[in-house]
DNA sequence: CGGATTTGACCAGCGC
DNA sequence: GCGCTGGTCAAATCCG
């Protein structure tokens, strides 16, 4: 049951992706090296939904096989763009998740670790005020770990962290801006999260995950004033940002001059109006009893269960990436060119 | 009044 | 070195 529950889910695509890339384009051996794909990529599953495969967690595996599907791609798909043309999934299969990329690594895991674990020496000597030390840790742009999910307003909005918007910034080749949230569950989270509209597809939202929560998951939204300020009130202030052109924004003059943020309280006005959505499923606590992350999704049944360990094993498998075995997608759009 | 959002400014990374 | 761009800061503002 497990096993067709995820075939259903993955490994179809993936099947015939890395069918496609073995096949056809033998010219990128050397990106895949010998090693066998979909052996690989099934272990890979294994280690990290060990709980999918367990008979224990049946219902698990059942209520995601509902998911219907978890995109993951990378580099692979723009590798093949040219030549990959992917069955498009059933059309419940557009909604829920996509996780499209994980990591923006250029060094090795190891040497992150090992800049952060210097970076956190040179600072160390006065710790006293690690608050204002703190942004100076950041890493590099291309070493932030990053997770980058793709979902319908309703997986937005059912995040189970408390979101707190400190930033907004229109971006080149987006007619939307992107908006930025750092955890507000607890002081001193380095969680981040970016919210940005496809501007292909204005009703799939692309949140980037980076950074790590240092604290347990809430097991409600504990931060739900600001959340919460326009839920029930379709102010002209908090428009639902799916066109721009019916965007109301405040008159500054700014050359930002943005649609108003795509922000969860924007996006819930919207889920809200959604009759097939349950509102208490946005609030429901997300945390699975072994401390597994769970992204947002449709409801309760349309989460997807992953760990960090999970894209950090696939990493480790032979040197192929993870989101290197994925399909797109029912329109066809490879989701790393969202415009 | 406390906490969230908005938004212009600032800063750092990156490419040329 | 310079300019562009993205990410963050922080004051102002909003809202319950």
């Amino acid at each position: 049951m497990a096993e067709w529950g995820l075939h259903a889910i993955i490994r179809s695509p993936k099947d015939q992706l890395y069918e496609e890339a073995n096949h056809q384009h033998h010219d990128h051996e050397d990106y895949f090296g010998s090693i066998d794909i979909k052996k690989e990529y099934d272990q890979a599953l294994v280690f990290c939904f060990p709980h999918l495969f367990d008979h224990h967690h049946d219902h698990d595996v059942a209520t995601t096989s509902t998911m219907e599907t978890v995109h993951v791609t990378d580099e692979l798909n723009q590798l093949y763009k040219p030549f990959y043309n992917p069955i498009p999934p059933p059309p419940a299969a557009v909604d829920n998740i996509q996780i499209i990329h994980h990591h923006n690594y250029h060094d090795s895991d190891q040497e992150i670790q090992q800049d952060q674990e210097q970076e956190i020496k040179n600072f160390s000597g006065s710790a006293s005020n690690t608050s204002q030390l703190a942004p100076k840790l950041k890493k590099r742009k291309n070493q932030q770990k990053r997770v980058v999910v793709q979902v319908r307003a309703a997986g937005l909005s059912s995040d189970p962290w408390a979101w707190r918007k400190y930033g907004q910034k229109p971006i080149k080749g987006s007619i939307y801006p992107r908006s930025y949230y750092r955890c507000s569950s607890s002081k001193g989270c380095m969680a981040r999260r970016q919210v940005e509209q496809s501007c292909t597809d204005s009703s799939i939202y692309i949140l980037a995950y980076t950074g790590d929560h240092n604290h347990p998951q809430p097991t409600r939204r504990n931060s739900l004033a600001g959340i919460n300020r326009n839920r029930f009130k379709a102010t002209p202030k908090s428009p639902v940002n799916n066109d721009v052109g019916k965007t109301v924004s405040k008159s500054k003059g700014s050359p930002f001059h943005s649609p108003t943020t795509i922000s969860a309280s924007s996006i819930e006005d919207e889920v809200i109006q959604q009759p097939n959505i349950k509102e208490e499923t946005m609030f429901h606590n997300n945390c699975d009893d072994q401390g597994h992350t769970m992204m947002p999704g449709i409801n309760d049944e349309d989460y997807v269960v992953f760990s960090d360990d999970f894209f950090e094993g696939l990493e480790d498998l032979g040197g192929y990436k993870m989101e290197s075995s994925s399909y797109y997608s029912s329109s066809n759009q490879y989701p790393h060119v969202f415009c």
